[in-house]
RNA sequence: CGCGGGGUGGAGCAGCUCGGUAGCUCGCUGGGCUCAUAACCCAGAGGUCGCAGGUUCAAAUCCUGCCCCCGCUACCA
């Protein structure tokens, strides 16, 4: 595997649900760390396509549109725009961020739904099913509440009892009712369309077997142990928002539309689909997508696991006809199935878990609205959940901020090209370079390979760590080496250390692109370079034919970023510095406290 | 016995696959430096690695049992 050969990657972030805007939690277990993982990869070569958008079917918008008297439409619409601005502001470099509601999507949807049905892979079933009685729609089973039949605990749901703990099954309920309008919901009989993951489980068990070793245990261990109780799983509902079923005899009907999780992860090909055509070569998708040598990475939370390692995978494979039942692939032609799932764990919140409701939550754009995206770049990748459960903390979100990205790397930067602007002016041409000068550089160079590596295997948090051990030995060998007492003595020996020094925040600006793109645009051009080092994405407005106008976000990624140390450019002039990031006030702690919920201080 | 993740000096984490003097980033104490956003450098204190057994010459690392925290358990996403 050489890692100077250019290979097809697709990052795949999870789809943000439309029923608000995000919160840190919401971005921090696998948007940005994507964002990290694609950044890397454009840098190392790789032709990246980073593809997501707003999920905006289901239930749960449906329900919050009736409660604010507007369409579902309508609130998806709003929050597609607040959730693009907001993954914007954090730097998102996505090719395309579009929304599930466009023509285009649902045209691939249906062609899914119609590959794998006319490959025996979906039937129709007549089911058991929760409905409204005064909507007709279904209603799940967490919307469903009454006295558990086990423990007699009155607010039980529908799914689970949170007394007693016992899985239900919402028919058993005494008095059940609906958490929405508090009616009585009816049991009916009801058609629906299945996807039959029992056709699967062989051939998802021996590709996850191929994967051992390779994917974090939480997510292979997880998926391993589901293959076992594989059962049939509605994909259709009793609604009127979402994807018409494509099949004669349901198309028209303004009662059954497609659930939203299949819609959802066939998301990360409409929109490859889509960008595609943006681009003015409408195959181009297909290069990600069906290239024998393409690789594609799902980034997500714990809890879509099963969403991305069965059933898109199993979708994929029917379409392809590659399940226990064969068939052929539908028009588009056969698909790959997913390289890696990498999946987070969760962030809480001060010990809590987030909640909009209660107020237990720091939305992304107030949290940029007051702090340095940087800075929760930096934190996200430091000290993300990216193996085990984590807490965020202001105390800890401005420690890590004041006295390790500040202290270590801000100073580094800011004492290398203070002293030079002030003592030469430029960047000095290296004089003859002793042991010690060639070993620190040395060390630098080296970084690369090793975080590099963490990177290309979602290892933020030891790649992350490892730059900034490798910064630290930057300011250590400025403090051993002293040039600020050399100016009269040896002014030949105070330009070489200075050489070095800022070949060392050279480096450390290229290694610390993927995590901290904007202040490393900023130390790029420090150092005299110009034009575009790492770019960032912006919003477009488009439209499609015969559809409405939304926003997007793309951009061009072609900056001058590349995953090696190369030569500053000696004779560059250099100024006095502004610093990069700014310190954050402790004091500050109590004022984020007394915003959250539950801090009466 | 449902499944998965986690429980390591004051804080946050790595190490555990392939057993061999407990490591990193901070904080703390003392010292140094003064180019730098009281930042930087050096030294030091501080842990019987959740609990109890077992295997072994040797266990944070393997095995057994138990306790605690988080998530999932398939139609909220």
């Amino acid at each position: 595997m050489s890692s100077t050969e250019s290979r097809h990657i697709l990052a795949a972030p999870a789809w943000p649900y439309a029923n608000g805007p995000r919160h840190i939690g919401h971005v921090s277990g696998f948007g940005l760390p994507c964002d990290m993982f694609s950044r890397y990869h454009r840098m190392a070569g790789d032709q990246v396509l980073m593809v997501s958008g707003t999920d905006e079917h289901g239930t749960p918008i449906q329900v919050q549109a009736d409660a604010e008297g507007v369409t579902a439409r309508e609130l998806a619409d709003r929050y597609n725009r607040v959730i693009a601005e907001d993954l914007t502001g954090l730097g998102m470099s996505y090719d395309l961020f579009t929304r599930t509601t466009t023509l285009n999507h649902y045209a691939v949807t249906q062609e899914i739904f119609k590959g794998l049905y006319d490959n025996g892979y979906i039937f129709a079933k007549t089911a058991l099913g929760a409905v409204s009685p005064s909507t007709g729609r279904t209603l799940p089973d967490r919307y469903i509440e009454g006295t558990c039949p086990i423990c007699g605990y009155d607010g039980a749901r529908g799914d689970q009892c949170d007394n007693c703990q016992n899985q239900l099954d919402p028919i058993d309920l005494i008095n059940p009712r609906s958490r929405i309008n508090g009616e009585t919901p009816k049991f009916v009989e009801t058609e629906q369309f299945f996807l039959d993951l029992p056709a699967f489980a062989d051939v998802l068990g021996t590709w996850l077997q191929s994967k051992s070793g390779q994917w974090r245990p939480n997510v292979l261990k997880f998926s391993l142990n589901l293959l076992g109780d594989l059962q049939p799983r509605a994909i259709t509902r009793d609604l009127d928002w979402g994807v018409p079923i494509p099949l004669d005899g349901w198309l028209d009907r303004a009662d059954k539309r497609i659930y939203v999780w299949f819609d959802a992860v066939i998301g990360y090909l409409s929109a490859s689909i889509e960008w595609a055509r943006r681009s003015g070569d409408p195959d181009a998708w297909r290069a990600w997508w069906q290239s024998p040598d393409a690789q594609a990475y799902y980034f997500q939370g714990k809890d879509n696991i099963v969403f991305h390692s069965e059933i898109w995978p199993a979708m994929l494979l029917g379409y392809s006809g590659k399940g226990a039942k064969g068939g052929q692939p539908g028009s588009l032609g056969a698909l790959n199935l997913p390289t890696e799932i990498v999946s987070s764990e969760y962030l809480t919140m001060e010990g809590r878990k987030f909640s909009s409701s209660r107020s237990i939550v720091i939305y992304v754009r107030d949290f940029l609205s007051r702090y340095d995206v940087e800075a929760l770049r930096y934190y996200v990748a430091v000290a993300g959940p990216e193996s085990q459960d984590t807490d965020f903390t202001w105390s800890e979100f401005i420690r890590r901020n004041n006295d390790e990205l500040v202290a270590n790397w801000g100073n580094l930067v800011n004492r290398s090209v203070s002293f030079a602007a002030r003592n030469i002016g430029e960047i000095p041409a290296p004089g003859e370079l002793k042991d010690t000068d060639l070993a620190i550089m040395e060390r630098s160079r080296n970084a690369f390979a090793q975080i590099g590596e963490s990177l290309s295997k979602s290892r933020f948090k030891a790649g992350i760590t490892e730059t900034m051990r490798t910064l630290a030995e930057a300011n250590k060998y400025l403090s051993d080496e002293a040039p600020w007492k050399l100016r009269e003595s040896d002014p030949e020996r105070m330009k070489s250390i200075c050489h070095v020094a800022l070949q060392l925040v050279d480096d450390g600006k290229t290694l610390l692109t993927p995590f901290l793109p904007k202040s490393s645009q900023k130390v790029f051009e420090m150092l005299g370079g110009e034009g575009s080092w790492a770019d960032q994405p912006r919003i477009d407005e488009v439209s499609e034919e015969g559809g409405r106008e939304y926003p997007v976000i793309t951009g061009t990624y072609t900056g001058q970023a590349a995953w090696r140390s190369a030569p500053v450019k000696v004779g560059a002039k250099l100024e006095t510095p502004t610093p990069l990031f700014a310190k954050i006030d402790p004091a500050v702690v109590d004022d984020e406290l007394a915003r959250l919920g539950g801090y009466d201080t």
